[in-house]
DNA sequence: AATGAATGAGGGTTCATTCAT
DNA sequence: TATGAATGAACCCTCATTCAT
């Protein structure tokens, strides 16, 4: 049981294959040349997309960046909604590699929980500048909306059923409705993660305590009972 | 006691006095009409900008709304951003007419956090359009994106008191730092309200069940004991 | 009666109000200081339509004919389509202005008949260079294409009615059908003028041989009785 | 006696050999696969032009149509202007194929005349597409803008020698200018057959009606004797 | 104060043509 | 010859801000 999301396969605890619309993608280049121009070019727009944020980036910065001309950036993607969506592409077939797969369902719950969160929280640190940009891609562009919208209801759902499996073996808050319990609980994680890792606190603040804090109060939320 | 913000002061659970940084505003207008006119503006951005959010909003929008001249505009305002300041300051002060004042501070927690949430709930959900706009305009403006910091901040730091108190008292778990459990809580209540709110959900969601899970699992995080 | 356009409302032949779709135009300027730029951006635009054609006619080239800013031209109009409407609107006016109002229905048709194709052809000589550039334009734009072809068909109809009247006058050629008859003549008349004052001929050719030569013809295939 | 254009050496009424003026047309391609992918190109050219239009055909529709690299073009073609000089010339020896020669000669004036107008107007319609595509370009190109002058003088020089030659006889109107009057006449069929079938009409034409209108009105027009 | 026209830097996009492979 | 990527001049259009009236 998986109550939160892999790092392996996702940032927001998605399951889906893809990160990105398929639709927004064209074809592969044709030679080994166009290959790597166009991989350069996804770089170099990560590098300003990070550097400018995406509003602020001009396909010009990224060309320069990638050490082209102006015409190869139409060779390869529409516009900069397009390239973007390569970037989240590219950065999520990056994340698999890793590896690690699914978490070991050990016979303790609240040890799967924290494992899961611990993986989830790190995926976050590490692409934290990524997130930061979605979200700001999200509240201007209608199709990052919407995918950002899918993803976290996927995640949410799948977080749902755990915590619905866990009130059937009667280790759960039978009160809850499991739906709005993700809700929150899931919200609660990747909140704290974007408040840490993006927006910045006052403090620093140790990995391992957020990891603690989360975890507990998502067990404490679920009246996870005999621990401590 | 209130662990959450209540709706009389703000959205985002701020106490502070004002919304905006007053370096933001400029001194009020002279004359009568000029008073008028720069509510106008004001009521015209606000109009512009929950229609067609902070980037697509030109300002020929907000004086063809207002019905006035471009030039009228820089009378008041020194460009978009101090317009907005200024939507924002309005809807905090209309806020606070309502009254309601502080909550009353039953003897029972579980009851003062339920009214609490119910407050804040009910604002967020008031002001869902205004509060998508500070989302977008927090990711592309450093000002209001450190505004929105500094008072999630505030929020997350006086809620910490709170639960400091509670487990002073002994009604709260005490193997949890405040200020992490109140950012991990804060942040899940205010995150949903912006899922259910603003960004929409799958299924429409019954409010009262809105307030009672987030209630109870804030309640169950913290180990309340004896409610129910 | 009069079997071809007068010259006093257009060039085609339309007798239709306005030449070009109302549509198109945007409300006119505010300030006199708007419509006397508005004027001069009208008249640089069809100097160097003239000079250069539709295609090749830059935005820039307009804005520096007219000494004034790129953005001044959108201040007036939405693009080239535009402002070449606005051309056309202008230029019918100025072949208002002329007066000379109806042809004068003396008894003779042969003598109506003349009058009216050499005030046809006349209004065609002066405006050679527009006709020129509407033809090149309705190849390339639907909206004058269609503009074209509606003012086209006006033409013929008016023209069919006149001929269907000598019908029953009993002085035309009752085997014709007088809505054919009016397509062939017609054309012929208009496609003489584009021929000699657009396209060019080999060789010069005196203008009063022209009005007799179509208006002979057109008698003849008529099949007039009594001249000559 | 041939007064309008057959069918069997052009559509504009052209009795040149050539339709294009050589110099656009480089040498043939040596080997076999060479001339066989310039016919691609041709053929795959023409396709995209009556699609697109002229202006609005860009290279790499036709590559791509033709299934072939944009750098193949320029083995065969140096650019838009003479490919579409190739297209042309291939039409005509199409037309040239169905042969049909010279008309028959009979004693008739009036029925050679009307034969040598169907002949035209037939070629006209199944070239439709193509005539209306020359007339775009010839408002842009002025290579082709002079060809179809020179093909249009051509034209009518020939039916002017044929009007002369009645006139001799004693069966055409004497008061006319042959060259005039040829223009005139010659004028008539072109462009009754464009707006026919390239602009289109409100109401469909009977083809035979066309036929028939066109030659009485052309008989009428020389005053031919004793017809009907 | 009010008006609305004027400005022009700045960015996106196209596509004919060249060139390396 | 064939391929298809690379180039970059050229042009359109937007809109915040200024300015003359």
């Amino acid at each position: 049981m998986a109550t939160t999301a892999s790092a392996s396969d996702d940032w927001d605890g998605a399951p889906l294959p893809s990160m990105v619309n398929p639709a927004l993608l064209r074809e592969t280049p044709a030679t080994q040349r166009g290959a790597r121009r166009r991989s350069e070019l996804i770089a170099a727009a990560r590098k300003v997309f990070e550097r400018s944020g995406y509003l602020d980036a001009r396909l010009t910065d990224i060309t320069k960046e990638a050490k082209c001309s102006t015409g190869s950036f139409y060779t390869y993607f529409k516009n900069k909604e397009e390239i973007f969506a390569a970037v989240l592409e590219v950065a999520q077939q990056e994340m698999l590699h890793p590896g690690m797969g699914r978490l070991p369902d050990s016979g303790d719950p609240y040890a799967v929980m924290e494992a899961s969160n611990r993986a989830y929280l790190e995926a976050y640190r590490r692409n934290a500048k990524l997130m930061a940009l979605l979200e700001q891609v999200a509240t201007v562009d209608q199709t990052f909306r919407e995918l950002r919208r899918r993803r976290g209801e996927a995640f949410i759902h799948r977080n749902a059923r755990g915590i619905a499996d866990l009130q059937k073996r009667g280790i759960a808050d039978p009160d809850l409705d499991p739906m709005l319990a993700s809700r929150a609980l899931s919200g609660m994680v990747s909140r704290f993660a974007f408040s840490v890792f993006v927006r910045g606190v006052d403090h620093p603040v140790d990995f391992d305590e957020i990891v603690y804090t989360v975890t507990r109060i998502w067990a404490n939320g679920l009246r996870f009972p005999g621990h401590r």
